[in-house]
DNA sequence: ATAAACCCTGTACTTGGGTACAGAGTCAAG
DNA sequence: CTTGACTCTGTACCCAAGTACAGGGTTTAT
């Protein structure tokens, strides 16, 4: 018989995490045998799960989802949740990428310029808008 | 004489983000003269530094720091500050990178699989822990 | 039998960067 | 001189994914 403590102990994280999840609808909460609540093997399986998920990158409204699917074997629709959250990376990957080449460039004159004024400053500084 | 409205306007920005600037002290809240408070041009001038600074990339309290810095010149401490945004922008790209190639591996292996069961939840739910 | 360790519910707080009012006062155009 | 557009202060709310209590009740180990 699983308390939330132990049932927390045995996944690796906080009681108030389980709680969290039960709030927002991850997991079930289970009725009270006299005043405490019990959990079962089921439970641990599916917070692992969400474990899992999680460290793969995936958002807990994501997770909730193929956890819907999981029964029904829908592979179809498991592929697409996978692959919305893989465009997603793609996108802030390539936004990451510029940014990194511009700051790159203004370290690079910065660091080449005589100037006394900061080029990186000098940058920011310029009217030409957005 | 600029009204919070005709900066805002300026700016391309609006009123309650210039009050939220006010509110965190990276812009100054003028006095008021009667009853309202009239802009500078160097307060616009401060206000689209810091709106091209956060298309850069850099978040607000760096933005505050190399304000801070700007009359002083002192272009060691710029650079610190865009190289440690550098340096978190490249330990992002890294771990979406790691998460791009376990989802990509996921939907390769789902979609060449004849298993029933999907491998993604498959995956998911393989008790290896971390 | 008592104290530590645990559980319950409920609520507020966190981060970052704002947005969205309410309710009152003020200014400017027609 | 009125009406609509603006400004003021203050507060609450948004997102995600939790964290951090307070103030009770319960169980377990000593």
């Amino acid at each position: 018989m699983l308390t939330i403590g132990k049932l927390a102990k045995q996944a690796n994280v906080s009681v108030e995490t389980i709680r969290y999840y039960q709030r927002i609808g991850l997991l079930r909460t289970p009725e009270k045998l006299e005043s405490y609540r019990y959990y079962q093997s089921s439970d641990l399986e599916r917070l692992l799960f969400i474990k899992r998920a999680k460290q793969a990158g995936l958002q807990l409204n994501e997770i909730a989802e193929l956890l819907a699917l999981d029964s029904q074997q829908d592979k179809q629709r498991v592929r697409e949740v996978i692959k919305k959250r893989l465009h997603e990376i793609q996108q802030r990957m390539d936004e990451l990428a510029h940014l990194q080449q511009r700051l790159t460039q203004w370290i690079d004159e910065c660091e080449h310029s005589t100037a006394a004024c900061c080029p990186i400053l000098q940058a920011l500084s310029e009217t030409e808008q957005s």
